[in-house]
DNA sequence: CAGAATCCGGGCCGATACTG
DNA sequence: CAGTATCGGCCCGGATTCTG
């Protein structure tokens, strides 16, 4: 039997390759909504700093998941959009956070069941 | 507006905690066809460490992804299975799995243009 | 406003060796 | 067979500073 036939392992890794980091995938949700300017995202994704807000960004805009667009304004004006290659993945992406939301009392008991074992083998 | 109403990115970065890491997903994807043991994932995923997936069995256990049963015999036996909490998401994560192989040479043409463009920049 | 450049610590992960 | 233990490199990501 091969590992895996139909390439599915392997196109997992890819998606997370592109996405899996630390706040690439809260990015795409956000631009979902609609175009985003930079300090914008940067305030609406809580926590994100600005460099890994700014490489995020190119990181995305480099696979062609996200277009850019700079304004010859002053003050510099900059917009970020989806392209059409991200709306097919916002769904799947929020199906996982879906069931996320869903999971969470089970995967919040389950931690604790988990950690409780633990606990008592170590003082046993 | 708050910054997320739903707690979409919030979930979001809750699944990528679980299973965003380099192989967890990988497991699930192969633990979703039908229980394996230790050994037979070592080899099924290919060049995963027997650390790593020690450790990501143990992760993926902890938050009830993962069921892990011992057989008492000699050599030791155990196997991995999915639970009732795994069956719901795969299906996302397939989901996933499919954008990424459809979206593939959409992703590389938009990376060469990025990296072309990068390349005339530096020259001029 | 929208970045770029630099420094730096933590932890992710691989390699290797050992065990019941 | 199914792990555990230890060491070490690398890179992710945060903090800070500087710029057009």
């Amino acid at each position: 039997m091969a590992a895996d036939p139909s390439g599915e392992t392997c196109a997992l890794r890819e998606v997370l390759a592109l996405i899996g980091d630390k706040w690439s995938a809260q990015v795409l949700v956000q631009l979902g909504t609609g175009p985003r300017r930079f300090t914008e995202l940067e305030r609406t994704i809580e926590g994100i700093s600005r460099r890994m807000l700014t490489l995020s960004l190119r990181n995305l805009e480099r696979n062609g998941l996200v277009l850019r667009t700079v304004y010859p304004d002053s003050p510099p004006r900059v917009e970020y959009a989806t392209t059409p290659l991200i709306e097919e993945i916002i769904e799947p992406l929020e199906a996982l956070a879906d069931w996320a939301k869903r999971s969470r009392p089970a995967v919040a008991a389950a931690r604790r069941a988990y950690d409780d074992r633990q606990f008592a083998v170590a003082r046993q």
